[in-house]
RNA sequence: GGCCAGGUAGCUCAGUUGGUAGAGCAGAGGACUGAAAAUCCUUGUGUCGGCGGUUCAAUUCCGUCCCUGGCCA
């Protein structure tokens, strides 16, 4: 039995402000590709600035699916966006393009193209439950729970790590079962597609972290501000959601509460936002069969362009 | 000009009853199975402001100079 032609998928990572969009939107205009955008806060409605959200303009001419798909008081998760996220591929495999997945979520991007477990999904009235008995006992009390009912997860997961104690805890209850024996049972499914993944790498990262600082600066400018107060006029949304967590929103919800100053606010913002890049450089640095693009260079849209009409012909030869 | 308080890691500061020093933040590296822009782990040599003096030994005591902030003229 011969396995059939897996369709082509693009995935454009690399940190934030690295420019993604933006050449997102340049291959778009020469390539019969259509967007879907993998990204854990701009699938919130209402976070539009601070997530550098691409405008209303530029979804006119270069639509972004998975974008404003949530209201900001729910939360999402990297088993939704798989779904999500294979239903759009499927629906543009079927128009005859080809999609071309523009993001820097590495847990979805690494989630959609090498699965989940099967294992219960959260639920909220087990993790209020949870949280409840952490504020009496103590969190190293869940934690040492965790050890007795799953010895593997509990060396694993470090004590301080409080939110995989407690998602560990939720598996448990919901299912009975420990956690990793659940996941030995049921391997993760690769999706069926074939990735050409480009990673975009900003040259130096001094060059990257003056780029964080100008393009913050510019949300300023265009009112983030506002919108987080807009945000904080909802009753329904308090700091502690994932959507308030993002970043940006996080420091400037703290600055209208009064619990930080202005510049204390600014250097707040930017440091986490150093950081989430470097988190998602590390991602990059050991994800599998990645081509790196290198950013700052005049001709790297050209090459990116290359890699893909490349990758292109060899799918139409296979057809 | 006088008095007072300071000058210690990129930043904010602690400390050494004299034996060349350590926290938080930042930075760097890493992990990542339904919150992931989340959560967590590892990582601290710096003329202890300059120059002299006392001492076996000074960042620590003394003198002096420079700088910063405050008060008084």
């Amino acid at each position: 039995m011969s396995e059939p032609a897996r369709k082509l998928a693009i995935c454009l990572m690399g940190p934030t402000a690295s420019g993604k969009t933006a050449l997102a939107m340049w291959l778009r205009e020469r390539l019969p590709v259509e967007i879907i955008s993998v990204d854990s806060s701009q699938v919130y409605r209402g976070l539009d600035i601070g997530t550098a959200k691409p405008s209303a303009a530029e979804q006119v001419c270069a639509p972004h699916r998975l974008i404003d798909i949530r209201d900001p008081a729910l939360s999402y998760s990297a088993a939704e966006f798989r779904a999500d996220a294979l239903r759009e591929m499927a629906e543009i495999a079927r128009a005859g393009r080809i999609p071309l997945l523009v993001g820097g979520t590495m847990f979805y991007f690494h989630t959609l193209e090498y699965g989940l477990s099967s294992m219960p999904s959260a639920d909220a009235a087990v993790r209020a439950r949870l949280a409840a008995q952490a504020a009496r006992e103590g969190w190293p009390s869940l934690h040492a729970r965790l050890c007795e009912i799953d010895s593997i997860a509990g060396a694993r997961i470090m004590p301080q790590d409080t939110q995989r104690i407690q998602r560990a805890l939720e598996i448990f209850e919901l299912s009975g079962e420990a956690p990793s024996t659940l996941a030995r049972r049921a391997p993760r499914e690769p999706a069926p597609w074939r990735f050409l993944k480009l990673s975009l790498l900003p040259y130096d990262r001094v060059w990257l972290h003056e780029r964080i600082a100008t393009r913050f600066a510019t949300m300023l400018e265009q009112g983030l501000l506002e919108e987080v107060e807009g945000l904080r006029a909802r009753a329904d949304l308090h700091p502690g959601l994932p959507s308030m967590r993002t970043v940006g929103y996080r420091q400037v919800w703290e600055y209208l509460t009064g619990t930080v100053n202005y510049t204390e606010m600014v250097s707040r913002t930017l440091a986490a936002t150093r950081q989430l890049a470097k988190r998602q450089l590390t991602w990059l640095r050991s994800y599998p069969d990645v081509t790196v693009i290198e950013v700052a260079r005049s001709d790297h849209e050209e090459k990116a362009l290359g890699h893909v009409r490349q990758a292109v012909d060899l799918q139409d030869m296979r057809l």
